[in-house]
DNA sequence: ATGAGTGCAAATGCTTTGCATCCTG
DNA sequence: CAGGATGCAAAGCATTTGCACTCAT
């Protein structure tokens, strides 16, 4: 039994860059210096920044990193598979965590949270599921690969206002 | 029971827009030619159009119809609950229907298509629910208003390649 | 008549790109 | 050492805003 059941047992973030590193490897992309660098600002953090957020906590840090690095790579990121791009407001967020969850989104603050996967449907489709002609016959043939779910309301302290 | 089962018994768009309009009406905002135009242009369409989108389709009609008053009207359709704004690809994306229902985007062709909301679970929870702090915990006291799913994966003719 | 709404244009903000240079594989 | 990656800056879109003028209420 994992040792926590109350999250989603969040790796450690060192272990989760790592893998987030190979995944680059993997893929046949170069490990650079400012990739790491990214990776690991990036990898342990819940908060789905934007890359400008991730782009300000790195400068100090890493004051000749640019701009455009930090959104090519995050970019590189997605198109591996070992993030996932969130498009809730203006500017695009992301998740370093590609496993099964949702988000709640507060419609007061903005504040995104994670919701684990409930076992209400799969979030992920074995290797790829037909919608079936169900009620209303949806577009027939269309190959479901991933649902998404937004909650949208009020979190606890908004909505206590 | 309904003229036809297959699709969502879509009202005709006349109809449609006069609902519109008088929901604009009922907001305490203006009727203006423009904004009967543009919601004459959008009340019936299925293809959640960008503001350019109809912009560029109204513009033949009504050469003297600015953007600025497309984007304005379309942010006070949204503010009044006659239109949900979806955040799909880089630009907002405007749908007209705001009874429940869900969505399906094709990762090639970016095809947006309506899912009616099946029996599965509300889309709409009554007045509003708080999420359970079912498996993991989610943020306790947050007050879900509305679920919005989407189905990511490959259209028929796409999946077809 | 009043002030919400409009048109225009300029300002903002997010994202992408071109290109010379650097550095990983 | 070849080509992917970086840094910088500029270009491209999407979205918002200021302001003088117009028109619905």
């Amino acid at each position: 039994m994992p040792r926590s059941s109350q999250r989603p047992a969040r790796v450690c973030p060192e272990a989760k860059a790592q893998t987030m590193l190979e995944g680059l490897s993997a893929s046949g992309l170069r490990r650079t210096k400012q990739r790491e660098a990214v990776v690991r600002a990036f990898a342990g953090d819940d908060t789905h920044p934007t890359a400008q957020e991730l782009y300000d906590r790195l400068r100090p840090s890493q004051p000749s990193l640019s701009f455009a690095t930090v959104y090519n790579t995050l970019d590189a990121l997605a198109h591996a598979g070992l993030t996932h791009v969130l498009r809730i407001g203006n500017a695009a967020r992301f998740d370093p965590d590609v496993s099964p969850h949702h988000h709640a989104v507060c419609s007061q603050c903005h504040l995104i949270v994670d919701l684990p996967a409930g076992g209400e449907d799969a979030v992920l489709a074995p290797p790829a599921v037909s919608l079936p002609g169900a009620p209303g016959g949806p577009p027939p043939g269309f190959r479901v690969v991933r649902v998404e779910r937004i909650y949208r309301g009020l979190c606890g302290p908004c909505s206590a206002r």
